[in-house]
RNA sequence: GGAGGGAUGGGUGAGUGGUUGAAACCGGCGGUCUUGAAAACCGUUAGCCUCGCAAGGGGCUCGGGGGUUCGAAUCCCUCUCCCUCCGCCA
């Protein structure tokens, strides 16, 4: 959410702004409905004023046992005439509300403009694609093969978009999980956390997925609980309606959670193999951080993200994505695309963001300097990694001729010294 | 799933229709005292919206929403959450 009076201040710029992001017309109204709301909020509440103070007076008039009964007629009157300017006042309020529920973030200026994702613009890349003296495979040929990956009867106990991993498949996932928040929690200074996977729709509002994208998300039948689509949305609902000590910021929590998503309007994108699923583990990283300190900390969150496809060895670009291909609450995206050799290109493998206040004004999320006023704080987050998409990169680029894949030195410890996945006879 | 009890400011906790936006205590902040600190004492200490160039007004908020009333923290309805007991259960 926007603030409303700099909307009210910036309407122009907003305005720009937001046709930059492909919202070209959300704001056609804003000024009238904002207008016609705090006119019929100062005429109720001139009215309002009035019947305080005789309330007040009918009150010394009853205790003095003496009569009040005309200043009671003239207030059931004002009575009449408030009720009915709070109705048209809060018709106005509700249409205002809705109106800012439904703005995306503006993006912050050095965010490239453009119309989609031809127009990211690459900021650097880490390694050097293998150079392949065989056809490398895809990982859904690689996987099942391997005795490590079912498609079939994952299909029959849940359907399509899902896959059992079984074996050494279901260990390297395990695996991955551990190497990641090791790393988080012992050299990047986040602290570990393990929220519920189901949340309440006023989370689902902080983070911005509600109002706009229940569609993308698994609703549980008659209750108010959503699945959620990534730790995102419990971990930065962790503090809402809470105000922290500006001592305590950044405040650095990482998560490992299943993630669950609808995919719908996927249709006919990433069918094959692991890489779009319904439901797919990830590590996030979550920061809520000083205004002022905020891309600071979007740079080094991207840094630690990018420490785990290090590790492992993986050849991966970072993106900025420019304003059009941007989620709706953030201000500012890299995303990491990690090496596909299978397909020749680069894949996304986490997303990087600052939200700045935007999510924090829909949760309530504040902090305090001292005694100050409160303020809104920034969150962040980022995936670190996404375990799915890890577990099929290190597969892929990590395969041999004969089938058999190496495992990563890093994974190994985890692995008990395990070298190398080899086919079954 | 059944029965009962509760939700008040940063915290504990008073308050059952009319200067109670809210006592008291604790905590926080500022000050007096002190070589310094502690103690003691004094003062101060919510948020949002809105009008205004400002100074300064006004409105709303006692879990959320609705209602009764001239007037609601106080009465009614409803929802949510928390606690206790019973049942069930990893």
């Amino acid at each position: 959410m926007l603030d409303l009076g700099f909307i009210r201040d910036n309407l122009e710029l907003v305005k720009r702004k937001l046709r930059e992001r492909g919202f070209p017309d959300i704001l056609e109204n804003f000024d009238t409905v904002d207008r016609e709301r705090r006119k019929f909020l100062v005429e109720a509440e001139n009215r309002k004023a009035r019947r305080n103070k005789v309330s007040d007076e009918i009150a010394a008039l009853k205790k003095q046992k003496q009569d009040a009964s005309a200043l009671i007629a003239e207030m059931k009157q004002l009575g009449a005439e408030i009720q009915e300017l709070d109705a048209k006042a809060k018709a106005y309020d509700d249409q205002l509300r809705e109106l800012l529920r439904n703005i995306p973030n503006v993006p912050h200026p050095s965010v490239p403009v453009g119309s989609g994702p031809p127009d990211n613009q690459e900021v650097r890349r880490w390694g050097e694609p293998r150079r392949f003296d065989f056809a490398p495979q895809a990982h859904w040929d690689l996987g099942p093969a391997l005795g490590i990956l079912d498609f079939d009867r994952a299909a029959k106990i849940a359907g399509t978009r899902f896959a059992v991993y079984t074996g050494l498949g279901a260990k390297l996932e395990r695996v991955l999980a551990n190497f990641m928040l090791d790393t988080h929690t012992r050299e990047h200074g986040y602290t570990e956390v393990l929220p519920p996977f189901i949340v309440n729709s006023a989370s689902l509002y902080g983070t911005g997925n509600l109002p706009k994208f229940a569609a993308d998300l698994f609703k549980l039948e008659g209750t108010d609980y959503w699945l959620i689509p990534t730790a995102e949305v419990p971990v930065t609902n962790l503090y809402r309606d809470e105000v922290l000590e500006a001592e305590q910021l950044p405040l650095k929590l990482c998560a490992w959670t299943a993630c669950f998503r609808s995919e719908a309007g996927s249709y006919g994108k990433d069918t094959r193999g692991i890489i779009r699923q319904h439901q797919f583990q990830k590590v996030e990283l979550v920061k809520f951080a000083l205004p002022e300190k905020s891309y600071d900390e979007l740079e080094s969150l991207t840094r630690d993200a990018e420490v785990i496809l290090q590790r492992l060895g993986l050849p991966y670009r970072v993106v900025v994505l420019c304003t059009a291909d941007m989620g709706f609450s953030s201000a500012k995206t890299y995303d990491l695309e990690v090496w596909l050799p299978s397909s020749g290109e680069y894949k996304e493998i986490s997303s990087c963001s600052n939200f700045e206040a935007f999510q924090a004004r829909r949760a309530n999320l504040r902090f305090r300097r001292g005694a100050g006023k409160t303020e809104f704080l920034h969150t962040l987050n980022g995936s670190g990694l996404a375990i799915g998409r890890t577990w099929l990169a290190v597969i892929e680029n990590y395969q041999q001729a004969d089938g058999s894949v190496v495992i990563p030195q890093a994974l190994r410890p985890y692995l008990d010294g395990l070298e190398r996945l080899v086919p079954p006879k």
